[in-house]
DNA sequence: TGAAATGTTGGGGCG
DNA sequence: ACGCCCCAACATTTC
């Protein structure tokens, strides 16, 4: 073994080469670099990645690989647990230093603790940098130096920390070593679905990939931005900017899009974007300071909460079927594209934990499989907020009437029609309420109530008293 | 980033 | 002209 040392470069929620601080550093330490990403499901637990997200993953991956391959390197893929193939990995390459950025997930940091401590006693230099976030979740404090949880100060706190935000650019090149190590073919990961393929619509809605991210940022940016104070509620329109599972991944950081946004003309609509993208960073300041956030409610009175038990319930949600039309229209959107609307995950959310009363954990779980955009931090936060268990959370008494909704922000049924085609033919008026139409109305739209579409599983009116009944017999409400 | 119930106000119909 | 009632519109409170 007489190669030169490596640097060995570990890519995770991170899969960009643009202001990507640990292949900065990487190429700066002037070693030939090994890139490597670890299908780590062992570490994860029962966090590991779900369904879609495994299938935005595998071509994430494809697509760093040809950017890599483009600047005369490559990707590796191992296997985890990452401790053990990080640990072959430095021994094959000759490696004298692992780079990788921060992972905030519970589970994550207290593996990568584990690893950095034992490479640093071999020697080995371990550095790990911040890609993922504004700002790292222990530098925002309050004044009595504890965590934030509630997020207008938080935000606040957030802004006036941020000095001049300056992305970084990708390499122009990076040194291979002499030798690449062995590689597991993408294609064993069984990371897509074969029999049955069910991401067809996932492939028609989404690119993966750091180029589609930077492009959906900038059509974003020069449109939709523009009206997004007002239409990022509407879930017919393109109103939102669809970064999520880009940034997710970490194909496009945070850095980039503060960056590009500040740089863009028009007021409301920015701010209002910034915001969402500084819930994104409340929620990973949650989690780190409360590492228990995906399975306990934060307000502790919650953990008595009389939660229904009802898998009939469950499935109708799951499948689409609750009757309830802006409901169905949400959850068939999130089956077939891996994605919802932030407005209608609110309802849809709203309906499983208050009208249903199943535990915002059989949500949250459902969603973590289905969603393109699956975030430990934004899924256990948000499902937190809307079952009112949560920092800052919507108070429990805070329900949704679905068809309230749906007019409110569905007005013409355009969503309702696209998802829900069998109430194509209702009324604009009566869409959202299809209970509610005359018989004639039905048939002159080819809907046979309970037939073609379900009636109503439930009486929301008499559901909201129940989940009120129930919310006020807890102890200190 | 709710909805429903309850309270208040003021215009207009009417005796 | 006046008081009474109704009720829509809006505000406030409550869940």
């Amino acid at each position: 073994m007489t190669d030169a040392p490596t640097t060995l470069l570990w890519f995770r929620l991170d899969l960009r080469l643009a202001d990507n601080p640990a292949l900065a550093a990487a190429v700066a330490a002037g070693r030939p670099v090994v890139a490597v990403f670890v299908l780590d499901d062992a570490d994860a637990g029962e966090w590991a990645a779900g369904g879609a997200s495994r299938w935005w993953l595998h071509h994430s991956l494809a697509s760093l690989d040809a950017s890599l391959r483009a600047c005369g390197g490559r990707l590796v893929l191992r296997r985890g647990p990452a401790a053990d193939a990080i640990d072959r990995l430095v021994a094959e390459t000759g490696a004298a230093a692992v780079y990788w950025n921060r992972r905030y997930e519970p589970w994550a940091s207290a593996r990568d603790a584990g690893i950095k401590a034992s490479l640093l006693r071999r020697g080995i230099e371990a550095r790990s940098f911040n890609a993922g976030l504004l700002r790292e979740p222990w530098d925002i404090r309050t004044g009595a130096g504890g965590p934030y949880k509630v997020f207008t100060p938080f935000w606040k706190a957030l802004r006036a920390s941020l000095g001049a935000v300056a992305p970084t650019p990708a390499p122009a090149r990076i040194p291979a070593p002499q030798r690449q190590p062995a590689s597991d073919a993408l294609g064993d990961w069984r990371l897509t679905p074969a029999r049955p393929d069910w991401a067809f619509g996932l492939r028609a809605a989404w690119v993966p990939g750091e180029a589609a991210a930077a492009r959906r940022l900038i059509a974003f940016l020069d449109g939709a931005v523009q009206h997004y104070a007002d239409r990022r509620n509407i879930p017919a329109d393109p109103g939102t900017s669809r970064l999520s599972p880009h940034l997710h991944f970490g194909e496009i950081g945070p850095r980039q899009v503060w960056h590009a946004a500040s740089a863009t003309e028009d007021g409301n609509g920015i701010e209002r974007f910034l915001s969402e993208i500084a819930w994104r960073e409340f929620s990973y300041h949650l989690l780190h300071h409360f590492p228990d956030l995906p399975a306990q409610p934060l307000r502790p009175g919650f953990a008595a909460f009389p939660w229904a038990d009802e898998p009939a319930g469950l499935q109708a949600w799951q499948q689409g079927r609750t009757g309830y039309p802006i409901v169905d229209a949400g959850m068939r959107e999130l089956w077939a594209t891996g994605w919802m609307h932030n407005r209608v995950r609110m309802i849809t959310a709203s309906f499983l934990v208050k009208d249903l009363m199943l535990p915002w954990r059989a949500g949250e779980d459902w969603f973590w499989d289905t969603l393109v955009d699956a975030d430990l931090a934004s899924n256990s936060a948000s499902w937190q907020w809307v079952a009112g268990c949560g920092a800052d959370a919507a108070p429990y008494f805070r329900v949704f009437n679905p068809s309230l909704q749906g007019a409110k922000f569905d007005p013409q049924g355009d969503y309702v029609r696209r998802w829900v085609p069998e109430l194509s033919g209702m009324a604009d008026g009566l869409i959202h309420t299809p209970w509610k139409a005359r018989r004639v109305d039905l048939a002159d739209a080819g809907v046979r109530l309970g037939i073609d579409y379900p009636a109503p599983i439930l009486d929301h009116a008499a559901a909201r008293d129940r989940a009120l009944a129930a919310f006020h017999a807890l102890p200190g409400n």
